[in-house]
DNA sequence: AGGTTAAGCGCG
DNA sequence: AAAGCGCGCTTAACCT
C-alpha cells in the first residue's frame, strides 16, 4: 500500500502541537507536572489528590482510567476531558503517524503488511507489522491518517465492503421470518428493528430509536446481556431487558438460533459456519459460570463471524481468478474483514467496479441477498 | 539490555 | 460473579 509520507509527518507535527497544549492544561488542573501516559501517576492525581470517585476497577484491582470511566467523569470534571483528547491523539500519533513512515519498504516505497491465515479462532485473517486492519476511520482526526493511504499515479483506490454481513448471516442461520423479509425487501435493517422494538411505523422511527436498535442488533451478534445493553444505551436494566424481550418476541427465530448454538456447543463441543467449518468452543462445560457464559457468547458469535470470514475468502479467490484470467489492470491489496481494497487503473474503474461487485455479491447464496458497497477515490478515506 | 504483563485503544 | 465477539500495537511497569 502506497503512503503519502509527507502528509503523515505533517499530521504528526500537528498532533504534537495539540498534545503539548493539552499536557499544559492537564498540569495546570493537576497543580503539578506529571506524565499523562503513566497509569500510576494518573491514578494518584485523579483519585488521590483530586479525589474523583472510582467508578471502576481494572482486573487487577487498580482504579480504572479507561475511556468509558473518563467519559462519565467528564460530565463533572474538566481534567478527564483533557485526558480523553490527549489519549486519542497520543494513540494516533504513536501508532500511526509516527510509525507508518518508518515501516515503508525502501525498495518498493510501500508499507507491506503480513496477513496470517491461522491465528484467529473464527477463521478471520489477522494483520501485523504493520496491522493495516485497524487504520483509524471513526473520527475526523483519524480519517486524516486514512487519507495518507493513496493510489499510485494513473490509478484509483477502490474499497468494496459487505453491508451488514453478520446480521444477514444471522438471518440466514436463524431463518427468522421477520429478519428474512426485512433483508429481502432491502429495508434499512436498524430502522426496521427500531420499528418492531418500539412499536411504531418505520417512518416514525426517530434517530434515537434507530441508534438504540443498532446497538441492539450489534449486541445480539455478540451475545450481549441486558446489563451490557443498559450501559451502552444509558438506560436502566429493566428498560434494556424490555428492549431485548420485545426483540425476541418479534424475531423468535433469532432467540431459537441462539439457544441452538449454546446447545450444539455443549453437546458437540463445536459450532459450524454455513459451509460446515467447525469452530471448537472451549469452556462450554466449565464449572465456572463466568467462563461458561463467555463460551456461550462465543458459541453464538462464532458462526456469524466465521461465516463472514468464509464468504470474503471465497470472494477473494473468485476475484483473483477473474483478475488473472482476464488480465485486468487491478491489484487486490488489502482485506479488512468485510472489505477488500484494490488499486485500479483509472480508465478501468467503471468496468472493474461492476465486476467486483458482482463477484462479491455472488460469493455465497444465502436466504437473504448479499449487498456490497463500493467506493472509489484517490485515497482510502475518499473510497468510503 | 531485553522480555513479559497490564492497561488502554485502534479496527471489523 | 460477571455482564459484548474477534484481533494487534503502544507505553509503563515490572521482571530476569
Amino acid at each position: 500500500m502506497l503512503l503519502d509520507v509527507q502528509r503523515l509527518e505533517k499530521q504528526s507535527r500537528a498532533f504534537a502541537v495539540r498534545l503539548k497544549e493539552l499536557e499544559e492544561q492537564a498540569w495546570t488542573l493537576a497543580g503539578e507536572e506529571f506524565n499523562l501516559g503513566s497509569p500510576k501517576q494518573l491514578q494518584a492525581i485523579l483519585f488521590g489528590k483530586l479525589g474523583l470517585p472510582v467508578l471502576a476497577k481494572t482486573p487487577k484491582g487498580q482504579p480504572s482510567t479507561a475511556e468509558s470511566v473518563l467519559q462519565e467523569l467528564a460530565a463533572d470534571y474538566e481534567l478527564p476531558r483533557i485526558l480523553l483528547e490527549h489519549r486519542s491523539l497520543a494513540k494516533l500519533k504513536s501508532t500511526y503517524t509516527d510509525k507508518l513512515p518508518k515501516q515503508v519498504n525502501p525498495r518498493t516505497g510501500r508499507v507491506h503488511t503480513s496477513y496470517h491465515q491461522a491465528v484467529t479462532a473464527t477463521g478471520r485473517l489477522s494483520s501485523s507489522d504493520p496491522n493495516l486492519q485497524n487504520i483509524p476511520v471513526r473520527t475526523e482526526e483519524g480519517r486524516r491518517i486514512r487519507q495518507a493511504f493513496i493510489a499510485p499515479p494513473g490509478h484509483r483506490l477502490m474499497a468494496a465492503d459487505y453491508s451488514q454481513i453478520e446480521l444477514r448471516i444471522m438471518a440466514h442461520l436463524s431463518g427468522d421470518e421477520g429478519l428474512l423479509a426485512a433483508f429481502g425487501a432491502g429495508e434499512d435493517i436498524h430502522r426496521a428493528t427500531a420499528a418492531e422494538v418500539f412499536g411504531v411505523p418505520p417512518v416514525e422511527v426517530t434517530s434515537d430509536m434507530r441508534r438504540s436498535a443498532k446497538a441492539i442488533n450489534f449486541g445480539l451478534i455478540y451475545g450481549m446481556t441486558a446489563f451490557g445493553l443498559a450501559r451502552q444505551l444509558d438506560v436502566d436494566r429493566t428498560t434494556a431487558q424490555q428492549y431485548i424481550d420485545r426483540y425476541f418476541a418479534r424475531y423468535p427465530g433469532v432467540k431459537a438460533f441462539m439457544a441452538r448454538a449454546r446447545e450444539q456447543a455443549r453437546e458437540q463441543g463445536y459450532v459450524e459456519t454455513v459451509f460446515g467449518r467447525r469452530l471448537y468452543i472451549q469452556d462450554i462445560k466449565s464449572a465456572n459460570a463466568a467462563r461458561r457464559q463467555y463460551a456461550e457468547r462465543t458459541a453464538i458469535n462464532a458462526p456469524m463471524q466465521g461465516t463472514a470470514a468464509d464468504i470474503i475468502k471465497r470472494a477473494m479467490i473468485e476475484v483473483d481468478a477473474w483478475i488473472q484470467a482476464e488480465k485486468q489492470p487491478v491489484t487486490m491489496i488489502m482485506q479488512v474483514h468485510d472489505e477488500l481494497v484494490f488499486e485500479v487503473a483509472a480508465e478501468a474503474v467503471d468496468s472493474v467496479r461492476a465486476r467486483i461487485g458482482a463477484i462479491m455479491t455472488a460469493a455465497a447464496e444465502l436466504r437473504v441477498p448479499l449487498e456490497v458497497d463500493i467506493g472509489v477515490g484517490d485515497n482510502w478515506d475518499e473510497a468510503h
